[in-house]
DNA sequence: TTTTAAATAATAGTAATACTATCATTTAAA
DNA sequence: TTTAAATGATAGTATTACTATTATTTAAAA
């Protein structure tokens, strides 16, 4: 069974909602294949065209380039995080349960909830560990922030600076706080592969659990 | 009075030490200004050149393409900050005092330090902040760090380790936490200007002296 | 069911990018 | 002062990042 869950993005992100369409979903389920195989950095459009077996032209009709493409990636995944966290602290009332809930969504969200079935959790979650800040690290971001294409980040963040302010409600920097911890889970899930000195979190063990330990152990300590 | 620093850098980075020749030097710093300007993405060899008055070609015996001079203005921060923090801690006994040296070198060594001519620290600074993390976020990451290329980052983020041992023998996570506070730094005043609902700093106020006292007061909840 | 419109495919073309190669000239070292 | 090394000038190629045009398929409306 396949739960149909449609994330809503900001309008401007797309020229035509890939969602909506056989071939707009083709378009997002093989670019996740393509950018997490070859990196976004040497991903284009004719490269996914040829994948999945349609033109460049075609693809350019959805967005207006790889940039326009990765963002709405990312978007999609910050939504679907929030979402997950919503359901997931429903009828939950300990603020602090609330909290482990939002890490393990941050580092694992993908392998223990329902899919899309054009969207490969597990490889977008790898894209956003190696290529998520790309996505707002530009030239471009006051502008496209002002156009409103990182609503859904905000909005994620501000979920999370919300169950902190319960946890403590005194604490000064709630929104640092819940950005960090969504920043750290991505970061030392990809030192722990890549760059091991930078990081505690060891590969060879489940480095999922280990971030996840050590991130309630980081807010907890924060928190108190 | 300018104070002839030269960090040591891995050689597979460039083709030819362009801290050796007036022309490299020069590379050195109208690329910094150029990327500071145009941004990395749209940053290259050809513009560099024409800002320089040089040509493509003399740039390219230096670096074999943008992403390695990224990489090398990069690691020189890295070799830069580790070696302020081991001027500025010398002599410092209180390792609680230590780690405030090192937050303070992380957050604002560019401002107030001895500069190099062909290096605008501040510059560079702001280039860590929005184009850093892009320096090793490839797909040839372990190819890169097989060959040593992040060497200086992994020295910087040991010697901070280490400090943080000094504080707390027994804390579990030295290594996440070293390299945390130093992206935390870099997110942080890179949200406050582009992305504040991120964070809870503010741009209008000092942003920098913020960061410090923010990221002094997580430390020190996190070994306490 | 036909007609019409919308979406996609096929193809071609352009400007910019990311280089490589060659040779002339300047600068520095022997 | 000869020789080598570094740089400049120029040209050229393959790839990238698009745009434009027309044909064909698919879907919607009449």
């Amino acid at each position: 069974m396949s739960v149909e869950i449609k994330i809503s993005l900001n309008e401007g992100i797309y020229l035509k909602d890939p969602q909506d369409s056989v071939l707009g979903r083709n378009i997002l389920k093989h670019s996740i294949i393509l950018i997490d195989d070859v990196g976004f950095e040497t991903f284009n459009f004719k490269k996914l065209a040829q994948e999945m077996g349609s033109t460049e032209a075609s693809v350019y009709r959805y967005f207006e380039n790889k940039h326009a493409l990765l963002l709405y990636l990312v978007s999609w995944y910050w939504g679907w995080v929030s979402y997950l966290i919503k359901i997931n602290t429903k009828n939950i009332e300990d603020p602090k349960r609330k909290l482990e809930i939002v890490i393990h969504s941050f580092v694992s969200a993908s392998v223990d909830n329902p899919s899309t079935d054009y969207i490969d959790e597990n490889k977008l979650h790898s894209i956003i560990i190696a290529e998520g800040n790309k996505a707002y690290r530009t030239k471009a971001v006051d502008k496209e922030n002002v156009k409103g294409f990182f609503k859904n980040y905000k909005q994620l963040i501000t979920t999370v600076a919300d169950v902190i302010l319960e946890i403590n409600p005194k604490f000064e920097y709630p929104y640092a706080l819940a950005s960090s911890l969504f920043e750290m889970s991505n970061d030392h899930l990809y030192f722990a592969k890549h760059l091991p000195r930078l990081t505690d979190i060891k590969e060879k063990k489940n480095k999922y659990s280990e971030v996840e330990i050590m991130l309630n152990y980081f807010s907890t300590k924060v928190l108190c």
